[in-house]
DNA sequence: GGATTAGTTAGCCATATGGCTCATCTTGAT
DNA sequence: ATCAAGATGAGCCATATGGCTAACTAATCC
């Protein structure tokens, strides 16, 4: 699961997160984007590497300049897991929910409203 | 977003996510939770307490174990953020599409600049 | 009462993280 | 040909993370 590792992870640091909804607007340089954290390059590049190696963002480098943009399914790994887990915590609600109601009737089996 | 901060750190560890499967399927003493990862106790009491600060998890004491379930919206937070997310990334495409046909339909018409 | 069980606290350690600066390299503009 | 701009690489630093052991507290069991 390594690699839910470091989505999760990427996904951990609100600098990452501005730039990926950012790119969620369009693709843009490396500049671009750092422009806004006031941060020295090299400590925003650092993000920029994290965000690729945990395949959310792809870079390819233009004469100078590189330019960054969301991957496609950039997001859909974390939301799935989060939904697998959100359907299970779910459905163990509902079969509770009868179980309660269960405990309900069979609490009313002498005194039915 | 110090939140948003603190519920993907959660999520970055394969240990805490395996916990958060488990207590989706009902509440666990750390005891329980603890058993299938080999890992001494305290530092296993690290995770929960993480998973607890981040809001995902929580806890009581009955007695000398210590119970611990889901919070009902755990997952919501980070749900909400990506499907934000993941929401404008696709109406730019939609946006991108059109876009790229507009320039089709210009190109076929008028040539380059 | 004494032993056992379930946490908890304190502290150690190695590595990772997130910031910085300074030096360098490549490309684009003049 | 030179210079500026956009990255990038190397390395420093403080703090955070994730593991451990050992010692302690508090409930339960015999």
């Amino acid at each position: 699961m390594a690699h839910l590792d470091r989505i999760f992870h990427s996904l951990s640091d609100s600098t990452r997160r501005a730039v990926i909804a950012q790119l969620a607007h369009g693709p843009a340089s490396v500049g671009d984007l750092a422009q806004r954290h006031s941060m020295a390059l090299p400590s925003f590049m650092k993000h920029v590497r994290v965000l690729e190696e945990s395949e959310i963002v792809v870079s390819r480098k233009m004469g100078r300049v590189r330019m960054c943009q969301l991957r496609p399914d950039a997001l859909t790994i974390a939301q799935g897991w989060l939904e697998r887990e959100r359907r299970i915590w779910e459905s163990r609600l509902d079969r509770l929910d009868s179980f309660v109601e269960t405990l309900a009737e069979q609490d009313n089996a002498h005194g039915h409203e």
